[in-house]
DNA sequence: CACAGTCTGTGCGGTATCGTACATAACTTA
DNA sequence: TAAGTTATGTACGATACCGCACAGACTGTG
């Protein structure tokens, strides 16, 4: 969705944005790690230790029923930040952080992060703009599971997540992606073998491959156009804010 | 949900919790505004001229389809302030707010709000505190439409809208319901009928009223209680946070 | 008071999705 | 290679909700 693949490397376009001397200011305090599939950066209700900035890892945000069903409310890529309310001054977050895509990203400490979004500086600016593209996604994934069927919703989906990864090739179970869009697996089954019938993706055991990406467009529903299109305006926002000297941080 | 009927009038939450000199340098700001029933404040895509502050009008947010569909996403109260992309950062917002029961509220200009906002004061602190408990309210709103039944879901409704008005007593017809829930008017009929039966609600064309609270709880599913919890949560906040002379406020 | 407009009640067939059960296929490990 | 595990395919009745049509009831207005 945002680069090209080779840029996107070890890089989040957040941090890349920030302002030089705020940068060097976080550096010491940033942590390159890895962000395995499957794992849990933070559950309903936890205290936050950490913020995260994924650079090739996807994080899904969801909300977990009582009954154990999920939901996801939102993704999160190398856009964006993980573990917000650290900063809106909530001790506790509401949803569950759980990683879709395995990859890695940066870690920083929440005392840290906290002192720096305090500054009142290019960090807050970024993240609170960044908070307004995630409620955008969250507002149509809300309008989405009213309004569309599941193969829509799937498009979408797939649609989404291919942009975060910058590739065409998903590691992904019907099962998985099922229970982030909160339906059944034969309903996922069902979608994909027609979406593989129409010659819009192919897949095998745990894998998928986006063939036709324009195709799944024409079947999706508006709201991954209309997420897209706010995804690519905080990132060209982010582009003319950011410093003509923050490639030093690329240079890492 | 907040606090009695009596305390409600002309007062909102997040303003009466700010600092005493904050909210003398926002006074001359705040114009005290009718926001009478369907009046939209802003819709998808504008330019905010405003914020506003409820005090007994309620809004809700809703994104609008482009077949015309509707879907509510959050409602804002007493306890909040609409227009938060303003110090977002962002240009426009991605929802229409429509006033769903008309009342009175604060109005103030963008520029005033987005300089006091910058101030990083109170204001800052609260409508980020705020901001976090309407992120909740969304996360729930829409794994709400995914998992529970309409019935379900107009317990809920009813029981946030109810708790808003702080009154049993709510002006509103099905239609408007069912848009707001983006779901068919007859099955709000058929859900309403149900609860109407089981006693704990009267109505008549136009209007509704809520005679048993705890019934509707046991019939409506967890969201509507997570989210009190949290609106309950972020009050106790301002409340700890409200300096002791900010009644100078109320007087006014 | 009559009438128009709006709101609510009801019925009925159509459809998407669910819940369940089970079969088959693809990987993994011993 | 065999066994075990996990992923995917398929089927079928149940059900919640939809779309539509229309009737009846309430309310405000002339």
């Amino acid at each position: 969705m945002f680069t090209t693949p080779s840029q996107t490397i070890n890089r989040n376009h957040l941090l890349t944005a920030l302002q030089v001397d705020e940068l060097e200011r976080l550096r010491p305090h940033l942590e390159l790690v890895q962000m395995p599939l499957g794992s849990v950066l933070y559950e309903s209700g936890d205290r936050l230790q950490h913020a995260w900035f994924p650079t090739t890892a996807i994080v899904s945000l969801q909300y977990i029923m009582e009954n154990g069903a999920s939901t996801e409310i939102a993704g999160v890529g190398n856009e964006g930040v993980l573990g917000i309310s650290l900063f809106m001054g909530s001790t506790t977050t509401s949803s569950r952080a759980i990683v879709q895509t395995g990859g890695c990203g940066y870690r920083i400490k929440a005392g840290a992060m906290l002192q720096e979004f305090n500054r009142a500086e290019s960090l807050q600016r970024l993240s609170l703009l960044y908070i307004q593209a995630l409620i955008t996604q969250m507002t149509l994934t809300a309008a989405c599971y009213r309004h569309h069927s599941i193969e829509q919703q799937l498009c979408r989906w797939l649609l989404l997540t291919a942009d975060w990864l910058t590739s065409n090739e998903l590691t992904m179970t019907q099962e998985l992606i099922a229970s982030m869009l909160g339906v059944r697996r034969e309903g996922i089954t069902e979608a994909a073998g027609n979406l593989k019938d129409a010659g819009f993706i192919n897949y095998r055991r745990g894998h998928i491959t986006v063939l036709d990406r324009s195709g799944l467009e024409t079947l999706s529903c508006e709201c991954y156009q209309v997420v897209k299109k706010e995804y690519d305006s905080l990132l060209s926002t982010y582009a003319s804010t950011r410093h003509s000297h923050s490639q030093a941080y690329r240079k890492k």
